[in-house]
DNA sequence: TTCTGATTCAACCATGTAGTTGAATATCGG
DNA sequence: CCGATATTCAACTACATGGTTGAATCAGAA
């Protein structure tokens, strides 16, 4: 598991930690949405849900299209993927298929040359 | 996309939005550690490094229990796959596969009667 | 008990984040 | 031009976060 672009995932997951963005996010994934539409069932001041969309475009998460005065937005899935990617490397062990993350990760504990549990006393 | 504990996915993606802590759940991936073990690759104060094992504590991503002096940490997959599961929503996006996604979001369209883009000329 | 090791706690500082309000910018339409 | 609409910017406040250092806690060993 390599990240190739920590900062890059660090702005994604750090945007994915609010409630309110996530919730734009699904409101993109139904299709484009303008600056006031994403505000609108927010509970806040425009300013500050806009500034919750300028989080989402910093982390790449979405992409804006100025048409006159109204910018819509539309979802950016790729840094999306990044992230579900990442999670993915931990997929065994929710699903209890460790077969070949335990393969890999022996090899490590190997090279470690360590006992993280075996041998406490 | 209905999220359950909108307060737990907050504190999870949060974790998640740290490079020392998602460095450490990868070495927590490789088999338990100590909270000494975590820290030493981390640049930082023992106890600086503490407080994000503590971060990923409260996220639930780890589970601890403490044998003698030492506490050793291992990983708790739960909450990550419910991150992954929420980032699989938007697989459809990045994957090309649409079709699904679409007929799910053309009911939501039709419940907001709205048309984001298809009439914008 | 005393020394050492593992970890946390407390106090502190700097910075980031999330919200507010009011002014600024830019576009549409009469 | 003028007024309304869409969005951002600036200044401010409050709180969270991430780091520091030094003291405290608690277990093991001499």
């Amino acid at each position: 598991m390599v990240e190739s672009e920590p900062a890059a995932l660090d702005s994604v997951f750090r945007a994915l930690g609010d409630a309110t963005r996530r919730r734009m996010l699904q409101d993109l994934a139904a299709g484009e949405r303008t600056v006031g539409d994403l505000a609108a069932p927010a509970a806040m001041s425009l300013a500050a849900a806009s500034r919750h969309i300028q989080a989402l475009g910093r982390a790449g998460l979405i992409h804006r299209e100025v048409r006159g005065r109204t910018h819509w937005c539309r979802l950016a899935p790729g840094p999306l993927a990044s992230a579900h990617r990442w999670l993915a490397f931990y997929e065994g062990f929710w699903t209890g298929r460790l077969d070949v993350l335990e393969r890999l990760l022996r090899e490590e504990e190997a090279m470690r040359n360590r006992t993280p549990k075996g041998d406490e006393g």
